[in-house]
Formats: C-alpha cells, structure tokens, sequence
DNA sequence: CTCTTCTTTTGACTGATTCAAGAAAAGGAG
DNA sequence: CTCCTTTTCTTGAATCAGTCAAAAGAAGAG
C-alpha cells in the first residue's frame, strides 16, 4: 500500500509539485484500479470533501501526461484509471458487469508491436482489450 | 459499393425490419469506414434530411447489436463504426491527427486470444488497437 | 520571508449520448 | 388490398463526462 510520504516522492520524481488533490488522487487511483473519473472524484471527496472536480480532472491529467497514471477507456465505458505503468500489461473487460482485469502480455513484447508499418504507421504501442465474461457473471449464466 | 438491395437483404437476414434510416445508416457506415456518430448522422441527412438524431443513434446501436456493423472505441475519441465485421481485423490509430486504419491480424489467430482464463474471465474476443502516427503526420514531424 | 509561477476554485458551457411519449410506418393476417 | 399489432421514428428535453476561463490561493525558489 502507497504511503503519502511514497507518493509525494514519486510526484517529485516526475517534476510535479506536490499538491493535496494530486496526493489525494494518486492515493484513490493506487486504492481502486481501474475506477473511472467519477469514482476517484467520489473517493477523493471521502477524505478531501473539498475539492472540485476541476482538480480532480486536472490532477488526473497531469498525472497522465506524466506518465503515472495511464488512462483506458474501452468501448462504451467511460475513462478508467491505474497506477501500474510502463509493464506493457492489458485487460481483461466483462461484457456483462463491464468489470476490468489486469493481464500480463500473453505473447511476448514482440508480437505485441507485430504490423509495424502497416498502411505506412509507425506504431510505438499496442494496446490489447479481452472481452468476456468474469467469473462471477459467468458462473451466474451458466447456473440460472 | 453496396447497393440499397444488398443493404435490404443483409438488413432482413438478421432479422430487422427495413427502413429508410437504417438503410441510409448502414450505407454511410459502409461508405465511410470509422466515421463517428456526428459524421455519420451528417452522411445520412446528405440523402435523408429529415432523419432525427435519435434514428440514427438507435440504427448504429441496433445494427451494432445484430452484428450488421462494429463499434470501436480509443482512448479519447468518440465512438466510431464500421461495416466489416467478423473478421478478427484491428486497428492503428493516429497520436496525432485520429486517423484509423485497418490491420489485419498480424500474429495469426490463436495468438490473439492467448491468455484466456487469466484472473478466470472467459475471454471471447481479443480487440488490440496500435498507437501510433499516420504516414502524413510521421512525414509532417521528420521534415519541420 | 517574499515573489513568481503553477494549481485550485468557481461556475458556466459544450458536445455526445440517452430518456420518454406520442405519431408513423413495416410487415403479417385476413 | 386493408387492417392491426408491433416496432421504429420524431420531438424535445435531460443527463453526463469533460472542458474553458478568470480570479483566488498555495508551492517552492531565492
């Protein structure tokens, strides 16, 4: 578990000044991955009712473009949040209950970045979504 | 190029009535692959002005229900539709400007649903989108 | 401690998408 | 061909995520 003292170091790390909302949101991203916008909002306001959700925006940006948290957003969800970056992971998302998943990358780096240059793209990253059903909503249809 | 019969059989197969918005939805959705809503509500009212937003939001999401067209969505774009479907083909998207183009599976079909069970979701469909730049925008930050 | 600069707050706003109720049209039965 | 039922479309308003802009407020350098 991220303490505040750790993720102060790390917005310093990355040159970001250290703020409350910034604090507060990195510390909600670690605690629910995967949450989207509105749920770190909600979080955030647990312990900082006063911040707006501008800041929370804002925070969340920022930390993006800094490359601590990254930002997902599958076919029809709204946009979800992680702190775990920069491992080449992907996810797994429940067509039914729209629940996410970390995967480790099944088949190596390599393949990951195969089609390089088609149609004349020079691809930097690949970015792989599962679709399917999670345990529970599988277990759910196949037991009625 | 698809012709409004094609476009009626192809509607009647699986099983939805036929009607002037869905016909046009489908046309335009066929004419301009990874069009957005907007565009394609735009599209449709070039021959059909009378058609509500609503029509042409309700056509794409039954279509897309039928499996008649697809529905894709990056990180940070609207959603986007396209008529080829069922074929196990991705996609690269541009950083820069959000073109799209089509890739077609490039590391053969089992790899692509490699990892399945992981966390013990069933996994159905591997959907990978590539990040990258497009030729124009790669030629466009080589040659200042 | 003071100043400059970056962040937050506040509050309004946009653009995509959805909801709801009645009117209209498609397709099957007679 | 006409009527009837069901699905689909129109209209108009509402919601929701995300953005813009100006002024007030903190963080950190010196």
């Amino acid at each position: 578990m991220d303490t505040n003292e750790q993720i102060e170091r790390a917005l310093r790390e990355v040159g970001l000044r250290v703020t409350r909302p910034r604090v507060a949101v990195l510390a909600a991203v670690a605690a629910h991955p995967h949450a989207d916008a509105g749920t770190v909002l909600a979080v955030v306001r647990e312990g900082l009712p006063e911040v707006s959700h501008q800041a929370v925006y804002d925070s969340l940006h920022t930390l993006a473009d800094a490359g601590v948290v990254r930002c997902i957003q599958p076919t029809g969800a709204t946009a979800r949040y992680e702190t775990r970056v920069g491992d080449n992971h992907h996810h797994v998302v429940c067509r039914k209950c729209g629940d996410i998943a970390d995967v480790d990358c099944a088949v190596g780096e390599a393949a990951c970045l195969t089609a390089s240059h088609d149609h004349g793209f020079t691809i930097d990253e690949a970015e792989v979504t599962y679709w399917g059903l999670c345990p529970r909503c599988s277990a759910a249809r196949s037991e009625p």
